[in-house]
DNA sequence: GTTGCTGCAAATGATTTGCAAGATA
DNA sequence: TATCTTGCAAATCATTTGCAGCAAC
């Protein structure tokens, strides 16, 4: 957590930084703190990955091997709630959870050799979106977009063979 | 099964009818012939529509009552083995089927008021896969694009309100 | 002291599988 | 007859939930 707002923030103020909002829904909705359900936030929003429930357990289990599953769940669910997680599901039959971002939505591009997943935007697909709602008379409100491929890495490694 | 084509047709032959592909395979496969896995087959092709286990199930149901769920989850196992169904995952958490058409890839369009799933085709998408391709160094082999929004009666629904 | 948090074990729901009986080649 | 297909029930797997004990307020 290397921030260097101060602690006092209210917990009104809507900073961007998704600790802070995740404390400001905490007040909201009555929770308490614990020390586990923080480890479990503050680990998923520093890392910054797309996290399947299970590696996020195995990550945290290291830190704090008393932490249990269920509350890793659980917790995910909160964050969910809180909108600060959203499920990612990319085909696979495996659910992820990555950290919403204040910023801007992005789609994403996979490395199908590695797993490694890049987080991009490109803003032709809004004249996609235009082209199809014409013809389809849709409106069209949202878009999920995933691209699959060999990172560069992956390339490399498939070349020297 | 509306086709003209002549019943003795070789089953090497592929002449893009996924009915007779399916009876190529099954031979390949030293598959027998059952009249249940044929109506859920030929069912499922001929209808031409993304469907969940379930409801497949629950409409040969009515034609065939005798039919389980097994053989559906089976026989849609064996459909996906030959490459004439694939799986569809549009994030809603539910697993769709549909039949492949030797056809060119789509992507879909979903409306979230009523389900209804449109299929479309949109050159851009290429466009895009080259942009991201150069700035992330990946070489692109695929990709899924999912449009939400509201359908065209739907619209109108929602305006009589 | 009240109420939220947690781990555990049990429940759930979707899908898969083992097996014995029936069907096809 | 040998082997595939099927329904059923049991197994599996990821996820959720009930509950009793612990912890925060």
């Amino acid at each position: 957590m290397n921030r260097q707002q101060s602690k006092n923030t209210p917990p009104h103020a809507r900073d961007g930084d998704p600790l802070q909002e995740f404390y400001r829904c905490r007040l909201q909705m009555g929770l308490r703190s614990s020390c586990k359900r923080s480890l479990v936030v503050e680990y998923f929003i520093e890392k910054d990955r797309h996290y399947t429930v299970e590696e996020l357990y195995d990550e945290v289990k290291r830190v704090n091997p008393k932490v249990s599953l269920s509350t890793v769940y659980r917790t995910l669910k909160l964050l969910s709630d809180c909108g600060l997680a959203s499920e990612c599901n990319f085909g696979d039959g495996v659910i992820r959870f990555e950290p919403v971002h204040t910023s801007q939505h992005h789609d994403h591009l996979i490395c199908v050799e590695c797993g490694k997943i890049i987080e991009f935007r490109n803003d032709l697909i809004e004249k996609i979106q235009e082209d199809v709602a014409k013809k389809y008379t849709f409106s069209i409100s949202s878009h999920r977009m995933v691209l699959y491929g060999l990172c560069d890495g992956c390339q490399k490694k498939k070349r020297r063979k």
